[in-house]
Formats: C-alpha cells, structure tokens, sequence
DNA sequence: GGCACGATGTGA
DNA sequence: CACATCGTGCCG
C-alpha cells in the first residue's frame, strides 16, 4: 500500500470522492501506526455549492479549501467534533471531501476523535507529513449514492445532489 | 464586543 | 426529543 500522490487530490471532487471509498487512511501517532478503511464521504463542491462552507467565501477557515488538492481540513461542530476533511481540485476552487465514516466507526464525529483530530491538523499536507496520509487499496469498491446529510438550511438545489457516497457489503 | 447557530452524537 | 459546548461569521 502506497500513498496516494498530489495527483490523486488535483481532480474535481466528484471525481475524487468515490474514489476514496476502500482506501486507508494511515494515522501514525503511536505504533504500531493505524489505518481504517474509508467506507462513507461526502462532497462539498466550490462557492456555488450552500452547503460547502466555502459559500461563506474566503475566510481564515475557509483558506485551505482554496488550495490545490492534497490538504487537511478539520473545523469543529457543535463545540465538541472535529470533522475531517480532504481537500481536492486545483488552487482557487474550493471543494473538499468529507469523511463520514470508516471500517468499524460510523459517524464523522467519532471518526475526529479516533484520530484525536484537533486544530493542529488544519492544513496537514497528506503526501508529506509525517502523521496522517492516505494510502491505496485494492479493492475494487461497489458504492451506492445518496443526498448529503443535515444540510436543509442549503436548500435545493444542493440538499437534492446525490454527493454522499456509501461503500456496499461493509 | 456580542450573539446565534452548526457537514453531531448521546442518552432519556 | 433535549442538550452538551465553542469557533465562526455576521452585525454593530
């Protein structure tokens, strides 16, 4: 298993997304290192997109997602989760990926604390560091789509894009 | 400076 | 269904 190169991120999001479903994410804080198999996402698709928080603009949280692909994002919700996020496209398209889950943990806010994700990870260069990366597989995935979830306040058309992607036969 | 609220999870 | 708990955007 190797990790996934700039190249992998630098495409649109929705290209990406699925892609993710089945590989690892590699979190090396303790050995033995750690890795859990991506098995939901969700995309979040440029300023255009009322439900990507990159629809507030440019701001000192939404900096990294202007990036080129390749970047961490984790912001907190509700005081006490961090969400992680990856950061895909080219530089001056906002766009990033949710993961919503992983092999044997589902739920976005359990996964941050698995990873004991805090501040520190915003803008983490996933093909250099030293601590979290993600990593190939080689699985063939077969996924099935959905709308995203808790973004009513988005209204439609974002709340109806089918941009949640969720790994069959877990 | 103050305020309302959220890409959630838990427990009653 | 209520609520824990706090950074952020927005208004002033």
């Amino acid at each position: 298993m190797t990790r996934l190169p700039d190249s992998f991120y630098q495409r649109d999001v929705l290209e990406v997304a699925p892609e993710l479903l089945g590989k690892r994410i590699v979190h090396n804080i303790s050995k033995p290192q750690q890795e859990y198999m991506i098995t939901e996402v969700e995309a979040y698709r440029g300023e255009e997109d009322l439900a990507c928080h990159a629809s507030k603009g440019r701001t000192k949280r939404t900096e990294i997602m202007y990036h080129q692909g390749g970047f961490v994002y984790v912001y907190l919700i509700y005081g006490m989760y961090w969400m992680m996020n990856i950061v895909t496209g080219d530089k001056g398209n906002p766009q990033a990926v949710l993961i919503r889950g992983v092999k044997g943990i589902s739920g976005p806010g359990r996964l941050g604390k698995v990873l004991q994700l805090d501040k520190s990870y915003y803008g983490e260069h996933l093909v250099t560091s030293p601590r979290i990366w993600l990593a190939t597989a080689d699985d063939c995935p077969d996924y099935r789509v959905t709308p995203r979830i808790n973004i009513d306040s988005a209204g439609v058309p974002w709340i109806n894009k089918p941009w949640r992607y969720i790994l069959n036969n877990i």
